[in-house]
DNA sequence: AGGCGTACTTGACATGGTGTCAAGTATTTG
DNA sequence: CAAATACTTGACACCATGTCAAGTACGCCT
């Protein structure tokens, strides 16, 4: 069969994910994903140029099979810019703990190389996006908080949901994932959002 | 003299500190330490063990020289949780430019090595302290936003201060330093005071 | 069955940064 | 003058990545 060759290298791409997260993106050689898939280490360069293409790959792979922005559609049935950060939060803190390491790897590589930095960062803009969309329809019901402008709300959003901040607070705080979904919602829609409960200011100051 | 051997290891420990800043902390080998020196690669390690052990002294000596100890303790003068947390913010985020090299480094490497993480821990351990006092303040005022507990407030804080979002804000979003502050400053009172200008809740609730 | 191509193996070797070692040198100090 | 101090130089080990050449095992086609 002609497939062998795309299935070997659908192996690697499994295992090479597999080894990440249980290696929190660490430690993990080129070694160690040839012998988790049972083919010499030279063979993965049969299939992948180099660490950084499989890298990349395996980011692709894992958008493929586990599709964040697939997640991210359940934003349609949102009626409210609140109920839009609810979910969104919902969303991503679901989606971290499955790519954390993947995550990891590919953030702490960028620094020394583009193509996996233009990887990370295609990878992650739907998140971008769906910032975007949470403060323009929070503007439009004129929910965003007053002091903010749409854009630095955006930059600021954007930063808060950052896998580094569910690092700190999961891993080196020990909170629980659902701990950091709710504590998260919590202070975003303190943050961001204009009315809170009764809390009634007029949108002027 | 005694101390010729003291001053290198002082300048060696300034320079790593000038290639990590102006570096941003990457890419930064012995190679170019010993030439910005001034002296052979092999003469590091007369004076430091391992690379590992230049970066915690580097460290330690930035902490000396720049004190962000000393810093903090502007804090006796803050007469309310909200003034404590605004100067807290302000001290920070005037010293984060100044370390960021050398903290690039750290955070990158302690992934890899313990000494590096003890190091780096112990170094930011006076912000976590900070962040304690203020909630701590705000606790006792009856302004801590109702919802917090004190341990999570503190670890929820200390989270939005790290270095990371600075980096995210500034380096990504283009943010100058000073905006970050007015910003950040903007979304921690929002997040954590109870009581903001004329709003004026029971703190019971 | 014979021949061919694909997918892989094996061993060797280059590269680049860290770290070590031994021998040598220049300057200071008693 | 002699010994100690601070450094130099060249060589080498280590480790992960990446490359290369030669060999092998297996399925497929006619």
């Amino acid at each position: 069969m002609a497939n062998k060759k795309i299935d070997t290298r659908r192996r690697i791409l499994e295992a090479t994910w597999q080894l990440l997260e249980q290696h929190r993106g660490q430690g993990v050689q080129m070694q160690d994903i040839a012998r988790a898939v049972g083919i010499s280490r030279q063979a993965l360069y049969l299939h992948f140029t180099s660490r950084a293409e499989l890298m990349i790959a395996t980011s692709r792979y894992v958008d493929e099979v586990k599709g964040l922005d697939d997640r991210l559609k359940q934003f349609q049935t949102a009626t409210s810019g609140i109920e839009l950060l609810e979910i969104c939060v919902d969303v991503w803190g679901n989606y971290i703990p499955e790519i954390y390491g993947l995550a990891k790897a590919l953030i702490s590589t960028r620094d020394t190389d583009d193509a996996i930095a233009a990887a990370w960062n295609s990878s992650i803009s739907c998140l971008r996006d769906a910032c975007q969309e949470i403060v323009e329809m929070l503007w439009r019901e004129g929910n965003l908080a007053s002091e903010w402008s749409r854009n630095d709300a955006v930059d600021m959003l954007w930063t808060m949901l950052s896998i580094h901040n569910w690092e700190y607070l999961t891993i080196e705080c020990g909170w629980s994932a659902s701990k950091y979904i709710v504590w998260m919602k919590a202070l975003l829609t303190r943050s961001f959002v204009a009315n809170t409960d009764k809390d009634n200011r007029s949108p002027g100051e």
